[in-house]
DNA sequence: GTCTTGCATGGGT
DNA sequence: AACCCATGCAAGA
């Protein structure tokens, strides 16, 4: 939204150009929904439904005072509860009957962008708020999915006995348990359980601030098969069934939400249990012990939630679609599970992951547990032993008798088994997902998904069955498993393939592929996010752009500059792998594709013929990328190639294909900083990395040099501007008092003649010291050398490369900076040291740090033609 | 001897 | 350091 200059009411039955955008409901984004003054005002007398959704369906009205309230709406969807019987309560009257809770939020958009735990934990941590919630249906209403698993481990399952307050069977926890722990954990566990189908929520307190307090009662039920009533029941018409039919959502949410889950065949990952979020919903605890007890509030429950990531179902809508078959069923994805060895194996136990048991399947208060009726994918009924074993104090959860399904659903060590819950039935449902189709687990291994944001294939939800990333390596290599999965998972008892999750997960060689993407190559991928602007910071009088997202993965481009002197950019289409010139500023996808290519219509088509011939494309393409359009060409012959080359993996293939091979050389495409723009010229994008690269004379006028120094220049000018103009009158005084004469530019370490701070600079500074033999031993004396390695005394100068280059303008800039503290800590009366001046001076360049005790007139003082750049914000790599 | 069961162990998170 | 959980393994059937 952000990305237009006209920005427009959100609304979308408003459409308004917005003159003054107002914040609206939280989008599932995270971002607020900017709405015309109109709207805006309508929605904070929450009357926004009454005004523009009157005539869309899902208007219900409370249960208690006969208000309508429109649900499955976002703007209202914290304005009312769903009750336990059916039906809803205004959250007037919720408050008045003890349920405070409003609905839960949606999921926070961490789980359907790429996004950081930070913001899961920040959004999981808010306090409810009526309106807080935040975008659309996801794929249903399921707030349990949207609550959290936690739940005290070591809390037994307790006896309930039966009440019957309200025609519904209720089971009163028997047993009380009242640890810190569990008090900690209550309403986390609530929330889990709430989704269980066995408890009835009876009363829930939450205070203001988002503690609760609950009563509820729950019924034990030996299967889960307990009738309960789904908040969008298929009885009930006006409530859309949101998880299957998600467009059936008010229009004003499926804006929003076409573009997260809409259109992707996969579903988004679907919530985990985030954050305490829990409702009046007809969860069940499945346990009954933690929050209920004695009816009073609990404690703040929002410690840490969650599910591992790897046990989130990551169902698609096909695989709900096949669930819940012709029926109109919602599927309430519950969890998933790879298969291990152990599971898979003859011995017919599924080990359970105990918080998935706790949060979804029934209690069980003894270890022989209970058997679970459990249907398959094809409708067939399995019963299950569903029990525990004490284990460290704790349980450990399992399935028993779980052979024969698994045989019948052909599944191995590596599959996955999904659990989901089919209503309003209740009924537990048991799918799969063999290795070869699964989509990205983390189970063993942490996806790219949640790893940056950005699938390997572009998409979050994709099926690769196997791309799995793990960190960067030692080496500097972001290493790259592609699990080829299929049908190679063998099922061992000792030295298994499948162990814990990562080192257990060993692959056969055939099967795995390392990736090594170099440093370099990542960041070229790397981008800054579109239609964001850098805030630019100043540190220390350094101003520095600041992007406040993190970047997205871009296609890698090509970024030469054509006989004109204008910049281009060369993308390469997924499909085809002809190369397209686009706009240097172009920001590509990591799956770019030539029906992308807006700036030239006319080859926005794969079959139209690439504008570079080969030899073009040899003298543009880097030395590595040279070879990998090679490998492209072979790639291309072969299927099982180019399965596996798309968006990243394309170049982590290619990158594992070049192993071996030369590294890039001079050629090769520059060090792109993240935070950069395409087409940045500036030094970190323009410079090979550290050690490669040509070496630079002093006379050298490459980009590379003529960047250097200029930067240098801008950089000792602005700061000496702003020094000079801060400390002005200061070092004016100074002067008078020190009586210094005119020329009393001095160079750095000469003693002789120099201030106190230059003396105490150059005496007590060992480093500085060092950084002015080395400049005395330097041929160069007296000018930058572009080829000093700082940190390298004994390869001073001509000899090193042009990657120090970097090194030196932030050397020269520390050793200044370190000069400037040890100034003012020396006594001086300037806070700054700004007494202190850093000139440059000589024909070229002087890597002579000139102290000026006093002059303010810099450009009297370094008439050697100090920049004048324009004090662009200077990148944080620019130093 | 084989299978089942229940717990213990220990690597991984 | 605590917890989770895959797997080992001994005891019993």
């Amino acid at each position: 939204m952000s990305s237009s200059s006209v920005k427009i009411c959100f609304n979308s039955n408003c459409k308004e150009v917005l003159e003054r955008q107002r914040k609206g409901w939280r989008r599932r984004t995270g971002e607020f929904a900017d709405l015309c003054d109109r709207c805006a005002t309508a929605y904070e007398e929450g009357k926004f439904c009454e005004t523009f959704h009157l005539n869309a369906s899902g208007w219900r009205c409370c249960e208690s005072c006969g208000k309508q309230i429109h649900c499955g709406c976002i703007v209202s969807f914290h304005t009312f509860v769903l009750l336990d019987a059916g039906g809803i309560e205004c959250i007037n009257c919720a408050r008045k009957s003890f349920i405070l809770t409003p609905n839960p939020a949606w999921p926070p958009p961490s789980l359907f962008l790429p996004e950081l735990p930070d913001r899961i934990k920040d959004l999981s941590a808010k306090n409810w708020s009526p309106i807080a919630g935040s975008g659309p249906v996801p794929w249903r209403q399921a707030p349990c999915l949207f609550s959290t698993s936690s739940q005290s481990e070591l809390q037994p399952r307790m006896p309930f006995e039966v009440d019957i307050p309200s025609g519904i069977d209720r089971i009163i926890a028997s047993e009380r348990v009242s640890t810190s722990s569990l008090e900690k954990k209550k309403i986390e566990d609530l929330s889990v359980k709430l989704m269980n189908g066995s408890l009835k929520l009876d009363t829930l307190e939450v205070h203001e601030n988002g503690n609760s307090g609950i009563k509820r009662e729950e019924q034990p039920n030996s299967c889960i098969t307990v009738p309960q009533q789904s908040c969008f029941s298929k009885n009930d018409p006006s409530t859309p069934n949101i998880g299957l039919t998600i467009t059936s959502t008010p229009s004003n949410d499926s804006n929003d939400q076409s573009k997260v889950s809409g259109t992707n065949a996969k579903r988004p990952t679907p919530p985990p249990p985030l954050g305490k979020q829990f409702s009046g919903h007809n969860g069940v605890d499945s346990s009954g012990e933690t929050h209920i007890r004695n009816g009073r509030p609990r404690g703040d429950a929002r410690g840490r939630s969650q599910l591992l990531p790897r046990y989130w179902p990551k169902i698609t809508d096909q695989e709900l679609q096949q669930i819940s078959g012709d029926s109109n069923s919602v599927i309430t994805p519950l969890f998933e599970k790879m298969l291990s060895a152990s599971d898979a194996g003859r011995i017919g136990r599924l080990v359970l992951p105990k918080k998935c048991a706790e949060a979804y399947f029934p209690p069980i208060s003894q270890p022989e547990g209970l058997p679970l009726k459990v249907q398959d994918s094809k409708g067939k009924e399995w019963i299950f032993q569903f029990r525990f074993w004490p284990n460290n104090n704790s349980r450990m959860y399992v399935l028993e008798g779980v052979t024969p399904c698994i045989q019948s659903m052909q599944l191995q060590a590596g599959d996955i088994v999904t659990f989901s819950r089919l209503e309003p039935e209740g009924k537990l449902v048991m799918g799969f997902r063999k290795a070869s189709t699964a989509p990205p687990s983390d189970q063993g291994n942490e996806t790219i998904n949640t790893y940056n944001g950005v699938s390997t294939h572009g998409d979050a939800n994709s099926a690769d069955p196997a791309s799995t990333w793990s960190k960067v390596d030692k080496s500097g290599y972001i290493a790259k498993e592609v699990v080829r999965a299929k049908s190679s998972f063998r099922i061992k008892r000792k030295n298994g393939i499948l162990g814990s999750k990562s080192k257990r997960l060993k692959i056969e060689n055939e099967d795995m592929i390392e990736l090594k993407l170099t440093w370099e190559q990542a960041q070229g991928l790397l981008r800054p996010p579109p239609y964001h602007v850098p805030s630019v910071v100043v540190i220390e009088g350094f101003e520095f752009e600041e992007y406040e997202d993190a970047p997205i993965v871009g296609r890698p481009t090509i970024f030469p500059t054509d006989p004109l002197g204008e910049n281009i950019q060369w993308a390469q289409c997924e499909d085809c792998f002809k190369w397209r010139k686009v706009p240097a500023d172009a920001l590509l996808s990591s799956r770019w594709t030539c029906s992308e290519n807006l700036w030239d219509p006319e080859r926005s088509l794969c079959s139209v013929p690439q504008e570079l011939t080969e030899e073009q494309l040899e003298d543009l393409l880097p030395t590595s990328n040279r070879a990998a359009s090679k490998k492209m060409k072979t790639a291309k012959q072969d299927p099982d190639s180019v399965e596996a080359l798309e968006g990243l993996d394309t170049l982590a293939n290619l990158a594992i294909q070049e192993e071996g091979e030369a590294l890039p050389s001079s050629s090769q495409a520059t060090t792109r900083h993240p935070r950069h723009r395409p087409g940045c010229t500036c030094i970190v994008c323009i410079q090979p990395p550290s050690g490669k690269g040509p070496k630079h004379k002093q006379t050298c006028t490459c980009n590379v040099c003529l960047t250097v120094k200029r930067r240098f220049r801008t950089l000792m000018l602005r700061r000496e501007k702003k020094q000079s103009e801060k400390e002005a009158e200061t070092a004016r005084q100074k002067q008078q008092q020190l009586q210094l004469p005119d020329d009393d530019i001095q160079i750095f370490g000469d003693t002789g003649n120099s201030s106190p701070n230059q003396k105490m600079v150059a005496t007590e500074d060992p480093e500085d010291d060092t950084s002015r033999r080395k400049s005395s031993l330097s041929p160069f004396k007296g000018q930058i050398d572009l080829n000093i390695q700082p940190e390298r005394e004994e390869e001073l100068s001509p000899g090193s490369d042009s990657g120090s280059m970097m090194r030196l303008i932030q050397d020269a800039t520390e050793r200044y900076l370190r000069q400037q503290r040890l100034s003012s800590s020396g006594g001086s009366r300037n806070s700054t040291g700004n007494e202190t001046r850093l000139g440059v001076r000589g024909g070229n360049f002087s890597n002579i740090i000139i102290v000026d005790s006093g002059q303010e007139d810099v450009e009297a003082d370094h008439p050697v033609a100090l920049s004048t750049n324009p004090p662009a914000p200077t990148s944080i790599a620019d130093r």
